[in-house]
DNA sequence: TAATTAATTTAGGTATGTCTAAAATATTTT
DNA sequence: AAAATATTTTAGACATACCTAAATTAATTA
């Protein structure tokens, strides 16, 4: 098996590319490529084209883009090793919460196998990253995520906080005042339909949250 | 102070210029930077162009370049970083001391002060990196390096192993076999004219060891 | 379903960082 | 000091990864 070495952009697409499709199960469109890599839809079309070359990718003009067995392969090698780093920056090197994923995005471009999987032996073979995602291992698989968020509970259900979705100071700064974390247990007790917004019992405090803060948290039900 | 972001290229060249002039004391060839950078000497030509404009160098057309003081400033940091990272990797990924400096050249190009003053302070702020070199501190300070190696001792004196140049694998295990780390102690027993070998003392075992090799073993005297 | 709008692709252009070949300059040898 | 050699620079090309503007195709609306 030749080790296929990507360009940093090629990598940053491919890993879009899966993101995007669900773990390789939808079509993506260019532009929505275009919208999450910040690069014209041109450019995009551009890549595309490089990335089905190699086989990356299967793309059909005008219509979408799938990402291949290979393509998926890669990606979750890039996924694995941002998360890793994100554990590292986090746990370590005392990095908030909300800084880790700038420098994560740099760092998982760097090329050496042993690197990776030294530092996460180092790290104690993590399962989860600090926003609760799954972390790759070193054969490409990868632990269920979960869909649901808070706002999908209904009154008086129960779950735990598992993934918090968005890497946003402002975000991180409201979770820390509602002492919201990954294994929070949170309790629905009340709907309101003039917001949708939730009202949920944490720690035998009730706040409100409004339906965006509520879809970013993902939840086991329990 | 404009924090100027440079491309991993000009790190690349500004590093090199600075190690080639012996921390910006001599002139530098193009045909030297070349050979270190494995880069034709037109490209290093359009480089230093590059470099010239920025006023990270200074220039004279067929003469020769100088790193300037802001060069230096840049340069030193990127060291920085370099040293850091082999310290990281070889103490905490347990990375041999042969396989550092090539995953260390990707790691330095990463681009956050954040991550690197983190780093120093996890890493307890070494002063000096696994070869023995000498870490510069944020501010871009930087011990004195010995210059003297085991080649320069006369027979009779005494010296500590300080720095090791090079790091190529095969030296690497010759040293292993000899027993000589940084923190060494070694004593000239007789220069061997013949060849210009030299043999020495470690740790009460004789051994000869070769005129390269003891060029590229540095030390304190005692 | 025809017209309009939106999405995508193509065509042609730019900056970066490399290259080879040729020209200019400096150094060494005779 | 003239000739030969070595070094450095310039000129012109190329790949990558972007861009804008225009053309093509698909989707939506009237």
């Amino acid at each position: 098996m030749t080790n296929i070495v990507l360009s940093k952009s090629e990598e940053n697409y491919l890993k879009s590319i899966y993101n995007l499709s669900d773990s390789g199960s939808k079509l993506v469109t260019t532009n929505s490529i275009s919208k999450i890599l910040n690069i014209e839809p041109a450019s995009v079309s551009d890549m595309i084209k490089k990335l089905s070359k190699k086989n990356l990718i299967y793309h059909q003009k005008y219509k979408g883009t799938q990402i291949s067995k290979n393509g998926i392969k890669i990606a979750l090698q890039i996924i694995r090793k941002h998360r890793l780093w994100e554990v590292f920056l986090f746990e370590k090197l005392n990095f908030k919460w909300d800084e880790i994923h700038e420098v994560a995005e740099e760092l998982e471009h760097v090329s050496s196998n042993q690197l990776i999987d030294n530092l996460d032996k180092y790290l104690k073979y993590p399962k989860i990253d600090p926003h609760g995602d799954p972390i790759p291992n070193k054969l490409g698989e990868i632990d269920f995520v979960d869909k649901i968020s808070i706002y999908d509970l209904n009154i008086g259900q129960k779950g735990i906080v598992s993934r918090i979705i968005n890497e946003d100071e402002e975000f991180f700064n409201l979770l820390n005042k509602l002492k919201i974390e990954i294994g929070t247990e949170v309790k629905i007790i009340d709907k309101i339909e003039y917001d949708s917004s939730i009202e949920i019992l944490i720690n035998n405090r009730s706040v409100i949250i409004s339906k965006v803060v509520a879809e970013n948290i993902k939840i086991t039900k329990v």
